[in-house]
DNA sequence: GCGACAG
DNA sequence: ATCTTGTCGC
């Protein structure tokens, strides 16, 4: 939120707010007459600065929420496995699952699951669900926002389909795995909750650099992969990392054996279509 | 100090 | 992610 621009032209509603005692965090004043207001207030400014030392308010309540989530996301990080599955790799390609969510209204959710085998164009199974989605989209805490409408997702795909021995090998998850600030994004939220192996990709960059060879390093360490489809020239990157129980090597690889005709895996451009037209 | 920031 | 008109390309 520009913070500068709306205490400059207050919006409608906002005669009681006292937009005039903002200032930057240098306690540089920027409103027009500002510094003289503020200093009939009774707070100290010397050249059009406040003297923050004194009359800065930092009483905010606030009981931190986003720090107890980091805790909790170290702590799903601690449970993320990078290992991949007996019989995954080198691989004959298994039944692939993949799983989006959109919002089709303000604080709703809907999940879509689209499943695959590796040789039929069309997929072996759908299913969306709607969920509520009270938790707002913050950059690095996606999990709160999605983890939820994927939980109602597994929950409806339990009772519809009965027989859990035929699960896919794994999940293709939009959003990130370990390439995330605290190595636990979405897929990996999702494959530690279903205890499922999980791939994420991403279609925007959350963090790390992507090297010369692709791949993507984090704190000096390798999490994902910086691929596009070749298939479509000139087409934009996909970033893929390990969700859970998967190594880089074989997230890369499921995630690219699955192009086709679109910048996503197939599986999750589908997943992405259902979630949408529901 | 300034820019970046999954969906 | 969602809101939207025109527009570029196959």
């Amino acid at each position: 939120m520009w913070v500068g621009g709306v205490c400059r032209r207050p919006p409608i509603g906002w005669d009681d707010v006292p937009t005039w005692r903002a200032v930057r965090a240098t306690g540089e004043c920027v409103l027009p007459g500002q510094a003289e207001r503020l200093r009939t207030e009774g707070v100290p400014v010397q050249d059009g600065r406040v003297d923050l030392s004194g009359a800065r308010f930092d009483g905010f309540p606030s009981n931190g929420p986003l720090l107890a989530l980091k805790a909790e996301q170290d702590a799903l990080a601690e449970r993320v496995s990078l290992r991949d599955e007996p019989g995954d790799e080198p691989a004959p390609p298994g039944p692939i699952a993949a799983v989006d969510v959109a919002y089709p209204s303000p604080g709703v959710a809907r999940a879509a699951y689209v499943e695959m085998e590796p040789n039929s164009l069309e997929p072996t199974y759908e299913l969306a669900v709607e969920s509520p989605a009270p938790f707002p989209y913050v950059s690095g805490f996606l999990t709160y926002r999605e983890l939820p409408a994927y939980a109602a997702l597994i929950e409806r795909l339990c009772g519809c389909r009965g027989e859990p021995g035929r699960a896919p090998s794994v999940v293709l998850v939009d959003g990130n795995g370990i390439l995330h600030p605290r190595r636990g994004g979405v897929a990996s939220g999702l494959g530690v909750l279903a205890d499922v192996p999980t791939v994420g990709v991403a279609k925007k960059r959350l963090c790390g650099t992507v090297r010369e060879d692709g791949r993507i390093e984090l704190d000096g360490e390798v999490v994902g992969a910086c691929v596009a489809n070749p298939a479509i020239d000139g087409g934009k990157p996909i970033f893929i990392s390990p969700g859970h129980r998967v190594s880089v090597a074989t997230a890369e690889r499921l995630a690219t054996d699955w192009f086709r005709d679109h910048r996503l895996p197939e599986p999750l451009w589908r997943a992405d279509r259902l979630s949408k037209t529901g």
